[in-house]
DNA sequence: GATGAATGAGGGTTCATTCAT
DNA sequence: CATGAATGAACCCTCATTCAT
């Protein structure tokens, strides 16, 4: 129910199809439990609500997932891996770490403007997963590294880089996704965001208003994770 | 139990002493709240738990607050009270814009270092409540202000910057909290926030490292909103 | 705040001004159950709404009635004292018994069309109070062998006289109040009620269409019962 | 525990037995539900004893029944088509609207004398169930009808002609119920019952007295209700 | 005589979770 | 493997009522 963006759509729903039945009945309830936690919050989504999304009595959801945290991280972890990768590949071309920085944080805030919903839902299911967390940094990581071999950050710690990267996006997802946000947020967030990492303010200017590579479809392999969890 | 920083204490605690008895019990209870939340959470923490904490039966406890989210509501409002009021209170003499946001800035996160339980129990209840979130984000905007007449910042927009401002800070107390800072953090913080203000490197470094001025044990005089609230 | 019928008002509220403060209070506090009951049904009125109606504590209302139930108790005697007292004075002239039973039980249809939230709490009131009930049905009882020793009446019992007594108009009264009764509905019961006691088909309408002695205002002297309670 | 009359006994307690366990279950809470309604009362009677009483925990109760509210309409649904085909079934062979109109009433009137418990059950249930009261008044109602066009009834007007009925009836019941009739209340009551309706005195106390045909055992198929109510 | 404050005893309802089938 | 049915353990909240002041 809740639009999604369309290549994410794509890569999320490519598990509804094919594979063993085992594996289409994952998805499928992995994806009433977006619609369900879309529609009332985390903490608000029952067990119940979700294996009835998902047409199949709340014993098979638990045949799935042990637990309601285990669904939530599983979750995660998909959600996670599907946005990364999606993200991540878009700008594989680019060698400059701080414009790769920009564009990772501009496609967050902007995945906030087209899908307000999963977006909170993200917020959400991440916050309540720090080890999903902590693995999605490590792509902005890995950018923050290379800007500052390539001498284009300077930062006093790499903590506090990442705080800001993280802090900066964070706020300003939620703010896009609440409607609270005006126009071109996402460029002026990254700008600010290069600016704290050290980048001279007109570049950071003209880095963040780079026009954004597109996001491809490629399919997302994510059946080998869930292979390895069955209980 | 928590630990409080000494100088909150005593404002947070002002409440618990004196006054009429219903007065006295209303901080009990916030008091109780205090510490069932740092326990066990947000979600986690039952009006049972509050009261039992508080030697009262939950039929006082609503007498007080007649629902366990006007009761978070309340702590918010008193817990960011206290802190906007001493903390801001501290640099009331600095005029320098820039200053004044570092100095703001690194209290919250001492605060984390100080009082960590405290911390990740703010966190919870701000989020929890929008309201005092905004009412607390007031403080930082005016400093946000002042430095842009100054021509001490140039940001592209408010809102961007009051994203940097509130993501950078949160994100720090948190890590913080949790113990996964390295020293100095704060100081880091607040560098890479007046940079990302448009703060010349080197200043910025330098504003961020000045010594902080001391908190001061002003009382709070918090009981008028107690008083207003009789139903 | 429901509107009474203004010559009940009259009875009703005459206890409110004059004698002892005690007197005073009393009476305030009777009204505020009229208003609460009114609005919240028996079973919905709290003792707390009743206080706060009238604008005392709920220790007062307990110092005047020592019982939610006590309270119903008292406020069924009034009523009914009040209602009783001043139909059965209008019509205190008339000699005829089978005329006297028409007049008694329109005057109660009508006051469901007067004011319909009283009708409502009056039969709430009435049902939870049996002894207050039976008081009531003397009125028409006595009309009842009146009608009977003038050979206006043929009945099997007096016990089924009076529950055709009792069951029309109580079912009358609350198909008025509801707003579900057709017009005349007074006088088309109490033509049935005359024929189900025996009157001729032709002399019931007749009797059951004359028009209706107006409802004084005599003062009810109800202090008399209120001096007898003091705990 | 409470003594049923052996025709509706049979046809209450049919469900017990066989069907799927969701289905006896279902009959075992409304059984529970009407041994606890009859002793505490309506308003008294809570999901917990209720459940208690079926040997369940409220758990289980609430998947039945989502609300009390839902378990007393659901109850009231039962009780209302037990005894309304039962007792209409009864004289399904007689022609005469008068006849059946007392025979009607009659039984119900001496339901009160055979189960006082469940009629005070039955009163209670149905004054909080307006939709299924109305659902049993289509019996008397068509009954009505039925005599009106066979020149046996004569009345001023439909809806006062249900008060009476409506009214006789429930009133004679309840006093019946409580013990506070003479012998023949049942055969009064309907002779006075039709008189109001507009049959000749004679002729109603010689319809009243005649003999009542006997309650069959025809085994009732509420089932199907049953099944549809599957959330 | 009135009050302020507090409470004892539940009441209805929810939900993650289990287990025999 | 999926299900139907059931549950244990709370949870939030209410309200008639009391008692020291």
């Amino acid at each position: 129910m809740p639009p999604l963006p369309p290549a994410l759509a794509t890569a999320f729903l490519a598990g509804t199809h094919g594979g063993a039945k085992r594996d289409r009945t994952h998805w499928q309830l992995l994806h009433a439990a977006v619609q369900v936690i879309c529609e009332r919050g985390l903490q608000g989504a029952t067990m119940q609500q979700v294996a009835q999304a998902a047409g199949v009595t709340p014993a098979t959801l638990y045949n799935h997932f042990g637990t309601k945290e285990a669904l939530v991280q599983r979750l995660a972890l998909v959600l996670a891996d599907t946005l990364c990768r999606a993200i991540n590949d878009s700008y594989a071309h680019i060698a400059d770490g701080a414009e790769r920085m920009a564009i990772g944080q501009r496609r967050y805030v902007r995945l906030a403007a087209d899908s307000p919903a999963w977006t909170l839902l993200l917020l959400d299911v991440m916050a309540a997963s720090p080890t999903v967390m902590e693995a999605i940094l490590q792509y902005p990581l890995a950018d923050l590294r290379m800007g500052v071999r390539q001498k284009k950050f300077k930062v006093p710690s790499e903590a506090a880089a990442m705080d800001a990267i993280n802090g900066i996006c964070t706020q300003a997802m939620r703010r896009v996704a609440l409607g609270q946000a005006p126009a071109k947020h996402d460029q002026a967030c990254a700008a600010l965001l290069l600016r704290s990492l050290g980048v001279p303010p007109e570049d950071a200017a003209e880095v963040a208003a780079r026009p954004l590579p597109p996001l491809g479809i490629e399919a997302v392999p994510a059946e080998k994770a869930v292979k390895a969890r069955r209980k």
